[in-house]
DNA sequence: GTCGCGAACGCAAACGTTTACGTACCCCGG
DNA sequence: CCGGGGTACGTAAACGTTTGCGTTCGCGAC
């Protein structure tokens, strides 16, 4: 440990800038110095200190994931993906969780200028104001970019999504069908919609509710849609959490999912495999999310011309829920 | 980006040293200066490159958190407390994801030795032999040391979170208890089972079988139990997994989870709480676990006189798998 | 024998900080 | 008026690399 080049250049009796060719495997140094160098520097046990090097070749080994809540079982996966890529490039992952605190994004700003990281993959979303400081450093992975920004995003479809839910419940023959959703600015929320609109007969919709994205506010609009005059038989929740909400609402009210009625969630987090009733639901790419998104920063970096924002193709995993049976397996549609 | 505090310096008209010192609330600069150097610093956007600054000071702000596969629902809160204590400190936190393969290991060791982060959160198993290259900026969190080595450990009491479930086992006046389990190996397998002898009487435990860690292998662990002539009327299951598997055993033998049988899982991960009967379980304080982790490491690193091995308290979440039900809700027990 | 040329190596600058040390200056007590 | 001590700064070295340029040397071609 601190076993530096010029230790090793003195002991095997040449110069340090020649111990730096060798290790580096540039030309320009013998053969038998080489050997000499080589095992030299393995008998101490030499690696190059990172630092030094990135202050003069101007590379940083870093990228930054940025992330709203790492406990979120949608976000581990993408740092997953994203960290495989990185170390392909010879990147380490730093994982910065803003727990949705402006200030820890501001953080993550600041280690793009204080040269800590070469680049960061928000998975927030950023405001208009932060776009310049990041130009050509950051992309967006899942969320939006500012507006009249010129950031890379790569993204999931979720219009796509949508209209695989609706095409997979306009053949089950429902008499009615309810959307239950997170807030209703955010796209995602909208985009499922309107996928679901584009593939299903007009006087199927029934009730449009929004909440927030969790398991309460899904048991809310559950209970809500079952108290009416005329419940709805299927149900589309925009996410795999909402979902178990109106789960648990439907049981509430002596409802069995599946048979009474049928249940589509989104994301296919690991609950929804799991869950009482194995969920029909719509898996996002989330390993192939953060992989994609890495690569593209990785090649912004590298002043590669910056690849055409990618739309990612999320993919429809029928379980129970729907009233088709097929066991605990998986049964996947194209 | 990319202002050098040189640059600063010379549009203030003063030299680069003076700068450095106004700048990081050093004395020897009046308040004159001061101001001047402050406002031009701040307008040109100026923030000190981090390579540069540990090159000469010695320190690095990064630590880097090791886990066997981020997408174990257990490793996330780990990492969000890891984070929130090392930023609290003033270090960013770097994730490397093993995969359980031994040469990402050796990758982070590497990380080490190039002085890209000051130490290393240690959550999977290191060899002997890793032992010397790491010691006094590693800490274990939630595994064992390699033998023989100072290398300090924080972890969670698993035979007392054993003794928590025969404690509450024992008062529900059950006739056969079962424990299921993961590799026969694993120290955290034998504990929790030593710790629920500890509690119950003796001719209360009946079979005990190991597998892996994993869904599948507690429902077949399950299956087994529930074909036997005389099949158990509670089960201790050393995972929430695992006890996840044996809940879909029993269903599938027709039996009610908290009525015909009593289930009690461990590590309380999300799934627990969301399950077809939510699930009682021993909590680990993971957030916890991954704060005093980093704590302990930063301590070490700044020489402080290293504190001894910590062991953490786990909590009973009693929910409605052993027959009490509180219905959604949870009800802790101290 | 000389010229030239490539290979093998050394020299030294540079990257952007921090920090020990030196120096000028001011103020005050004698 | 002089000396001493404190304050406000500048100088320069150092941290460990990489890399452009220069030097030396050996060797083949003429």
């Amino acid at each position: 440990m601190g076993v530096t080049i010029k230790q090793i250049a003195e002991t095997v009796g040449v110069s340090a800038a020649t111990v730096s060719r060798a290790l580096n495997g540039l030309p320009g140094v013998g053969p038998r110095v080489r050997k000499r160098i080589a095992s030299e520097a393995a008998r101490r046990g030499y690696s190059p200190d990172a630092h030094a090097r990135a202050l003069v070749t101007g590379r940083v080994p870093f990228l930054a994931l940025v992330v709203p809540d790492i406990t979120n079982p949608f976000f581990p996966a993408v740092a997953r993906g994203a960290e495989e890529e990185a170390a392909l490039r010879g990147c380490s992952l730093l994982l910065v969780d803003t727990g949705d605190r402006p200030e820890r994004l501001e953080h993550a700003l600041d280690l793009l200028s204080s040269r800590r990281v070469a680049g960061l993959v928000l998975a927030v979303p950023a405001a208009n104001g932060q776009a310049a400081r990041i130009a050509g450093r950051v992309v967006m992975a899942g969320v939006d970019a500012p507006p009249r920004s010129r950031v890379p995003v790569v993204g999931v479809d979720d219009r796509l999504g949508g209209r695989l839910v609706g095409r997979h419940l306009a053949a089950l023959g429902r008499r009615s069908l309810a959307f239950v959703s997170g807030p209703a600015r955010d796209r995602s929320s909208r985009l499922r919609l309107a996928g679901l609109r584009d593939e299903i007969p007009r006087d199927l919709l029934g009730p449009v509710s929004h909440g927030r994205w969790t398991v309460e506010s899904g048991r809310e609009q559950g209970r809500a849609l079952f108290r009416s005059s005329s419940p709805p038989d299927a149900i589309f929740a925009a996410n795999d959490l909402l979902a178990i909400g109106v789960a648990q609402a439907a049981s509430d009210a002596g409802l069995a999912v599946g048979r009474d009625v049928a249940l589509v969630g989104y994301d296919d987090v690991e609950v929804a495999g799991l869950a009482s009733v194995p969920l029909t639901t719509v898996s996002q790419p989330k390993l192939e999310l953060g992989r994609v998104a890495a690569r593209t920063l990785l090649d912004a970096i590298d002043g590669l011309d910056t690849p055409l924002p990618a739309l990612l193709e999320p993919r429809l995993v029928v379980r129970r829920s729907c009233g088709s049976a097929p066991d605990f397996a998986t049964r996947e549609v194209p």
